[in-house]
DNA sequence: AATTAGTCTACTAAGTCGATAGGTTAATTA
DNA sequence: TAATTAACCTATCGACTTAGTAGACTAATT
């Protein structure tokens, strides 16, 4: 499962593809449109601000835009920004790479293949989907 | 990521899928081979015994052993009685089903169907990936 | 009777989640 | 210049989850 923050920050994402490029929308827009906490929603622009995928502007006419092209912006991206890592275990992670307190060794950890088959086939999508696919 | 009681419990299958069938395993065993604290292990190993995973035997001798052959054993019917569902949203889960608050309808969701995209791919290896095969 | 090993209850510290409240700053417009 | 708009920031919250630990109890074997 993912969290609500990573939820809401994909659909406003892909929300603000929609919309005229350039032309800035307020987040009570995209809230109301979305169904979404207006208050929460501000926090999580903010982050999504701070990881370069959107800018901002204030003031009227003010709002929240996209920085990149939408076919630019890849779930796994936002999904890492916003949640963290894919992979199921650290160790079997690329951008959060941990290794394990209870494994000796990674080959011969009992579940390190399969783990490893799991991320690869969600990366799989997620690499792939683009926020204007949606 | 998974929580480390998934893990555990994952691991502690496989290794109880590589001892002579039917010979109880003690816990103690399992956690110093697996590098597990005891006593979370307990707790998991009984959540896995109410769930029909495994049975136990009290006393000398007594210990866990698997209730079913390993290859009957699925990834994902271990990841679901401990992490839950394996689908990102519970509107695409397929056991877990529960419609969002903020959509009000799921053709409308702009990202319904690549979160069924997402669950697919990942079902895809984890009812297929059996305990047997680690 | 002693030992072994699973079972149960309770408790904990720390962290996360999803949200709310209220004030501050910057840009536009009248 | 004053009013309005809308992003930004800080703090707080209750409920819940995580990964354990402690200690007593029960059942089976020797």
């Amino acid at each position: 499962m993912i969290s609500k923050k990573t939820k809401y920050g994909l659909k406003a994402l892909v929300y603000l593809a929609t919309c005229p490029a350039n032309r800035p929308i307020p987040i009570a827009d995209i809230s109301s449109n979305q169904g979404i906490s207006q208050k929460f929603l501000e926090a999580i622009l903010l982050e999504l601000k701070k990881q370069g995928f959107l800018s901002s502007k204030k003031g009227k006419g003010g709002g929240y835009y996209l920085l990149k092209p939408a076919n630019e912006i890849s779930v796994a991206s936002v999904y890492r920004a916003l949640e963290g890592p894919i992979a199921w275990l650290p160790c079997v992670s690329i951008n959060y790479y941990e290794k394990c307190d209870d494994c000796p060794s990674e080959e011969a950890c009992s579940i390190n293949k399969m783990m490893l088959k799991v991320r690869n086939s969600v990366l799989e999508v997620v690499e792939n989907q683009m926020i204007s696919d949606m």
